[in-house]
DNA sequence: TTGTGACTTCCAGTCCGTC
DNA sequence: CGACGGACTGGAAGTCACA
């Protein structure tokens, strides 16, 4: 796996962390509130799981936010990959 | 499945298919350039599918676009779930 | 060019534990 | 309360044929 897939997870699972904690829930409540097991939830707070677009949903949904806000905090890491890219674009 | 989970696939995949349009590529060009497959993709943007964070933002950076820019359109349909959910906090 | 059915593979997500 | 490990099941993801 590269190392920007591995981030790109451990960035939402922060922002997940950080907005639980600001919602003041812990694991077991937020888990048990959108759906999903309190041991996955610990995974993609930790950054080793890779949810899918309905669990992000559940999550934010949840944590009374937009599902943008999850990943609020890539956004320099984001616009880096995408600058790759429309390079790539302009040169080939 | 609840009728929810169908139409956020849905608005997600619109979306896929609305910006991939807009940069003038097929498909094909899309999948090959974010490294899944053609008729995979095709499921996304029925809405069919439930594609995980790392194809989202495969699929968003391979668009030139913020992760966010997939979950655009369903604002309203968000906010009221959001709407739902603190509602329920507050009354019980 | 795109959508879909069918099939396989492997990981998302569940459930049990321990520390 | 939360991190983590392991074992299991359903579904995400990959592949192809065909319309």
């Amino acid at each position: 796996m590269k190392q920007s897939e591995i981030d790109f997870k451990k960035v939402v699972g922060k922002q997940v962390k950080k907005l639980r904690l600001k919602a003041g829930m812990t694991q077991d409540v937020l888990s048990e509130r959108c759906g999903i097991y309190r041991t996955y939830l610990s995974r993609v707070e930790a950054g080793s799981a890779n949810p899918t677009l309905l669990v992000m949903i559940a999550l934010a949904t949840s944590l009374g936010v937009h599902v943008c806000e999850l990943f609020h905090d890539f956004d320099d890491t984001a616009n880096d990959l995408i600058a790759t890219l429309t390079d790539r674009q302009r040169t080939q």
